[in-house]
DNA sequence: CTTCAGTGTGTAACCGGTTACATATAATAT
DNA sequence: ATATTATATGTAACCGGTTACACACTGAAG
């Protein structure tokens, strides 16, 4: 292995001067930049990170700490991730925390040991210590952690008014809402959507708490169907919970969409594949990501971020579980 | 930050007597022990990870490379991968490779530089030399890199003569096969399984090379399913074809299981969220990829492998896009 | 002709560990 | 009693970089 000592010597210069053209620090003259460049060259030189992390106590680490990777909405976020923080040169670590306090403290006890960069983080322990007082750079993803910590989120709200209207549009008088667990922001933001779409209207419309979990999602809406068989419409808070009152629908001989409206919110991939393929209120995961990671990487250059939150607009995508607007 | 310096002198004894007996290497006094115990634990000391990477050119950073997460079938191989890694102490790089040669080379080198412990990969590039010659503990994950590469994989073929058979005693004559890509090992192994199954019986079989696509595959089964009507089963090599198969037979008025018998092949979450739920021939991908991160850790400490080549066994799941056996 | 800021470079300390080597003592073998 | 081995520990070099500091030179300002 190649030196930054083989390179200075080949050079004819210091190992500082070396050090000092790698990292366009400090004065370095024509002359010295020509040799040192033709060494490397030659030489093949790549300089250690790990060498240089010992120093500088950085790296070029990103932590992605999230529930859990094998939830469908995580892929894409992770994939998202990955692809910006490679183009600017980091390194993703992969942690799966399981919603688990302890667990989200020891990897970011650990990482931090390594020196790493920042953390993009998906949790619901809202306010935290461990985060609050991390001491390094973070991006909340999806569910805000504090105010000093910038957050990039969907327009939650306003997807869930846009996704009951497409219910109510299209017929619904008798809407069950989804309604994703208390602890979740996104949640809440959510069903304060649902509401503020359907307060002032005519139609009936019930709520019930739900898990984004697609079994129990079953089991919920088949209940809910038999205590009232007028339901004409479900908004889900999340497609796997929609999948789920799909498949109820299914079990129990509901036509969808003749008799039953089905409207999901997150636009996973597994809702085209679904049959009827479901309408949704997708959220772009992908830029998600994309955003919190460039955000992140701007915190860990000390470039200045321009606002602390950023929202990502939200899309209705009509598929088979809706019926065509009636005029 | 209190380093290795620090507890020795609290402890009164050198530096090398603390890291003998941190790192249990040479010898260390009864007495000697016990003052760096009580030193470590008075000053919280935590040993620094880079600054042991340097010296011993290694880390705690295992890389798994894979195609790309959003591919349902990565997450829960990601998810057992960082759950093993996690009991272990190792640490998990995400790496989505595209399936490009170069996109790997380049993880392969970078993650080389930071000393990385070893690698999990899910390649196409069977024979590439980055892997051969990468000099570095591998584990290959599903498909076969070369002979020195420890692999571990699910028993594809066994598992297609299984859901063939699921057809053919479910009274399918005429079964269509998608075979996956020609470049995948287990779609190949596949391949071989149904043919192993079908071809010593009365019925009909055709197969139609299929990406493990879903818009792809719906669009190949309509295809199939205009061109020859009588088909009453269809085998897939994955289930998003299956899928893309399950929503053709939707969009064209076949009625599954009854005009149409479907079986898919992996298991993934989402084919009990279908309606019907997708009968499949179910790999257990979390236990592919935590004996495969065991076997790479292994590998990593030094210790013995036993063998080279794991089969992970399939189980057949029967849902609803079968019907029940006819005696 | 000083003075001083800007430019260019090298020496050596330092980051926080590991480990080869030297040295010393106690235990065992011959 | 002496040689040999096992045990125990410290000193200092080393891993491969970064950077504070000292020093030298140049050109412009006063």
């Amino acid at each position: 292995m190649t030196t930054i000592k083989d390179v200075a010597k080949k050079a004819g210069v210091s190992v500082a001067t070396v050090s000092r053209f790698l990292n366009d620090s400090g004065y370095v003259g024509a002359e010295a930049a020509k040799a040192v460049t033709a060494a490397v060259e030659e030489l093949k030189y790549e300089l250690n990170p790990v060498a240089r992390s010992l120093n500088t106590k950085k790296s070029n680490l990103i932590g992605l700490i999230l529930p859990d990777i094998t939830n469908p909405f995580f892929p894409e976020l992770a994939r998202a991730v990955e692809d910006v923080a490679l183009t600017y040169g980091y390194t993703v670590v992969l942690c799966n925390s399981d919603e688990n306090p302890e667990k989200e403290k020891n990897y970011i006890e650990t990482l931090k040991k390594k020196y790493i960069a920042g953390f993009i983080v998906t949790s619901n322990q809202l306010d935290a210590p461990h985060y609050a007082n991390a001491n390094v750079p973070i991006v909340a993803l999806d569910r805000t952690i504090n105010e000093k910590i910038p957050t990039v989120s969907s327009n939650n709200k306003e997807g869930a008014v846009m996704g009951t209207n497409a219910l109510l549009e299209r017929g619904c008088r008798n809407v069950l809402f989804l309604r994703g667990p208390a602890e979740l922001n996104p949640a809440n933001d959510r069903y304060d959507g649902f509401m503020e779409a359907i307060q002032n209207t005519d139609a009936h419309y019930q709520v019930v708490t739900c898990p984004f979990h697609f079994a129990d999602s079953q089991k919920i809406v088949e209940r809910a169907l038999k205590d009232d068989p007028s339901i004409d419409g479900i908004f889900a808070s999340s497609d796997v919970s929609a999948a789920g009152a799909l498949k109820a629908a299914s079990t129990m001989g509901k036509h969808v969409p003749d008799e039953l409206q089905i409207v999901g919110f997150d636009g996973v991939a597994m809702g085209e594949m679904l049959s009827p393929g479901l309408t949704t209120v997708a959220q772009d995961v992908y830029k998600m990501g994309a955003i919190a990671t460039r955000v992140l990487i701007k915190q860990i250059e000390n470039k200045k971020i321009d606002q602390s939150f950023y929202e990502v607009p939200v899309k209705l995508v009509i598929r088979g579980t809706t019926r065509s607007v009636a005029e």
